[in-house]
RNA sequence: GGUCGGGUGGCCGAGCGGCUAGGCAGAGGUCUGCAAAACCUCGUACAGCGGUUCGAAUCCGCUCCCGACCUCCA
């Protein structure tokens, strides 16, 4: 009932042939946004690319469980402020209006674009519970240690336990050892400079936090997505997916916390989308090199000599593959209109034109996939 | 510097040892009172340099360019 399928899978840097855990059904996992500001044109561009991916999942006859997560937990900038304390004081918010406020203007985003909402869309902060009693799992098999209440994944002990640390991103695990050495005299609370919390004790004026046996923190970066792939699709699910700047060290990282709490692999294929450019170049705000998903359909930008309908941008981002970078221009994205408005056309004839009616269906089907009615 | 992607005509994109894929844009034309739509015609490109081969965009080597990641950005 399924057509075969061969996709490109980041963890054996191969195409292989698409062969889910279970008969007729997929379990899918994309990494969602962090919900501490105006989604981000880029952010666009790949869940458009798993919508589609889903779309086509669907159509050849797979049962899709879709879940994407929102990661509205609070994570520490480079500065060491925290991306939600810092939304909340520049818009003087509660932490959780901040992430309520872009959640909301995430989804509209989202259906601006008009893609399908996932099967079930978690957030972290509603996950609590699981994410503490995946850090005692890793702490009782041996892979975390705890620090001034703060509790560390240990990437050596681990690496050295399995051999599978860095397989996913290419790092080389004797390197890993190697540097272990220079390192001990390290500053901070880790053992080893790739540890990563997977439990963080809050600072007095950090405001998400929660009880837990090591203190009162928030959990590690990585940790919610590990524990909401492993609640809602299993220990093992067919695809997990996300932006090609999410391999390392999230990714690997989430697969080290899921082979360090059950042992296993957490999903069989891995796929990364490639980055949006403009111009030639990526998106900086630094330089001036970026434009909102809202300046972009206004036309109120420098960068594009108009503005250019939702659909119209979509179309665009799919005329590239996603594993490929997507370059915008105002040149691209003009004659991407063109080809769409005419497409559209195409679409409008076959919807009306007297033909046999399974026929019709059939290419209506098709044409839906990439026009997205439904 | 290391790791991982990518580099095919203006923009996408198939092909993955031999038979100029295709689409979009653009140009010219047909038809139209005009315009639009539609239709017809037009493009020998594979980052570069070597090598293997009767033959390479496709295999091998070197180089160059773009991007991502290398402690928290999709």
């Amino acid at each position: 009932m399924t057509r075969q399928i061969s996709i490109y899978n980041s963890l054996t840097r191969q195409k292989e042939i698409f062969k889910p855990l279970t008969d007729g059904h997929v379990g899918m996992y994309v990494c969602g946004p962090t919900v501490y500001s105006d989604v981000h044109l880029g952010n666009c561009r790949t869940f458009v690319s798993f919508d589609v991916i889903y779309r086509y999942l669907l159509y050849i006859g797979y049962q899709v469980r879709y879940v994407r997560n929102i990661t509205d937990v609070g994570h520490l900038l480079d500065d060491g402020e925290d991306r939600m304390l810092k939304g909340a004081k520049t818009n003087n918010l509660e932490p959780m209006e901040v992430a309520q406020k872009y959640t909301v203007g995430f989804h509209d985003m989202m259906r601006i674009f008009n893609t399908l909402p996932p099967s079930i869309e978690p957030r972290a902060t509603g996950h609590i519970i699981e994410q503490i009693e995946m850090v005692q799992v890793i702490l009782d098999n041996g892979y975390a240690y705890i620090k001034n209440g703060s509790v560390y994944f240990d990437t050596l002990k681990f690496a050295e336990a399995t051999g599978e640390y860095g397989k996913l991103s290419g790092r080389i695990i004797d390197d890993l050892i190697a540097e272990s050495r220079d390192n001990l005299k390290n500053q901070d609370e880790k053992n080893h400079p790739s540890d990563f919390a997977i439990w963080m004790k809050a600072t007095e004026e950090h405001i998400m936090k929660w009880n837990s046996p090591w203190s009162v923190g928030f959990p590690g970066w990585h940790l919610e997505c590990s524990a909401m792939s492993t609640k809602y699709l299993g220990k093992k699910f067919d695809i997990h997916g996300g932006g090609n700047d999410l391999k390392f060290p999230h990714h690997e990282n989430e697969i080290a916390q899921n082979i360090g709490s059950c042992g296993c692999h957490p999903a069989s294929y891995w796929l990364h989308t490639n980055m949006l450019l403009m111009n030639g170049k990526k998106m900086s705000k630094s330089d001036g090199n970026t434009i909102s998903p809202v300046e972009l359909f206004t036309g109120d930008s420098t960068h594009v000599t108009k503005g250019y309908s939702p659909m119209v941008v979509r179309f665009f981002m799919l005329q590239s593959h996603y594993r490929s970078p997507n370059d915008l221009t105002d040149e691209a994205l003009s004659a991407a209109e063109k080809g769409y408005k005419r497409l559209m056309e195409a679409f409008k004839i076959v919807k009306v034109y007297p033909c046999p009616v399974k026929q019709k269906v059939l290419w209506t089907k098709k044409l839906s996939i990439f026009l997205m009615e439904h």
